[in-house]
DNA sequence: TTATTTGCAAACGGTTTGCCGATTA
DNA sequence: TAATCGGCAAACCGTTTGCAAATAA
């Protein structure tokens, strides 16, 4: 699992680096590592990857998540401006806890189908959306 | 149509002063003036103000559409990370041309519903959402 | 070798803030 | 009058970039 990153490299050819193979690997084991709503920003990321090499730039952080958002390997968000967050690009949409943050991943088909629908309604065809849902646990 | 900020800021108990009535006019007036699928940054904002009284300083328009966007009298957007866009929060969605930037708003009630459901499905009350769609326009 | 990548530090650009005089209730 | 607001310029902070050294093809 924790090398997709890298085989996608491979397939778009997209040269891999020593920095780049860490910083790939760190953001691919994010989720087994840090749990399921994990959603480090560029920050986090490069403290997690600091503590494998201590030398790698905040800078190549930077340059590296764009290069692999523009190769299509990563997907950014930003939930709250200011702080870009990148992921896998697997296309799924986000719940959020508005009070706690907390990040809750889901797929919708039928919500899915119905963005196509809207979208050729006006003429045009999708090649991307982004769905973001607040909200507040119910107690009970 | 145009007054629609400044009664949501009368029936919020939001402070009237005339920097904040030009804002609110421009804002309320930006798309009989600019046409439907006008979404102005708040630098164009802070140009649009100044041709109407060039003492308000673009720190004013800052303070100015966070204190409408906390009383919820309008919506901020980061459709391009980096530069904000507020608007008056009716809850619609948005397709954006990737090529053009053209920005189409829509609603789809249907959708509005299963979004609604997806939050149930996980325990919580839908407080809001984001939904933007990416398209290109069909040749034909 | 020739091209690409990296680290560093400085620059950038949108946004926020401290200060203080002006305005408002 | 007491409290809030607005203008200015400086600060802030996430991100980008120019440069020279290091690395890769």
């Amino acid at each position: 699992m924790s090398e997709t990153i890298e085989k996608k490299c491979i397939e778009k050819g997209v040269k891999l680096t020593e920095q780049r193979k860490i910083i790939a690997r760190v953001i691919s084991q994010s989720k087994e590592t840090y749990g399921e709503s994990d959603h480090p920003d560029v920050d986090e990321l490069y403290n997690r990857v600091s503590k494998i090499d201590p030398k790698i730039s905040i800078a190549t952080v930077y340059r590296t998540v764009k290069l692999f958002e523009e190769a299509g390997i990563l997907v950014k968000h930003d939930f709250k401006a200011g702080k870009a967050r990148y992921e896998i690009n697997d296309d799924h949409n986000h719940l959020i806890d508005i009070k706690t943050g907390e990040i809750i991943e889901f797929v919708d088909n039928e919500i899915e189908e119905l963005q196509k629908k809207v979208a050729e309604k006006y003429g045009y065809d999708l090649v991307d959306h982004k769905l973001e849902l607040y909200g507040i646990k119910k107690k009970n």
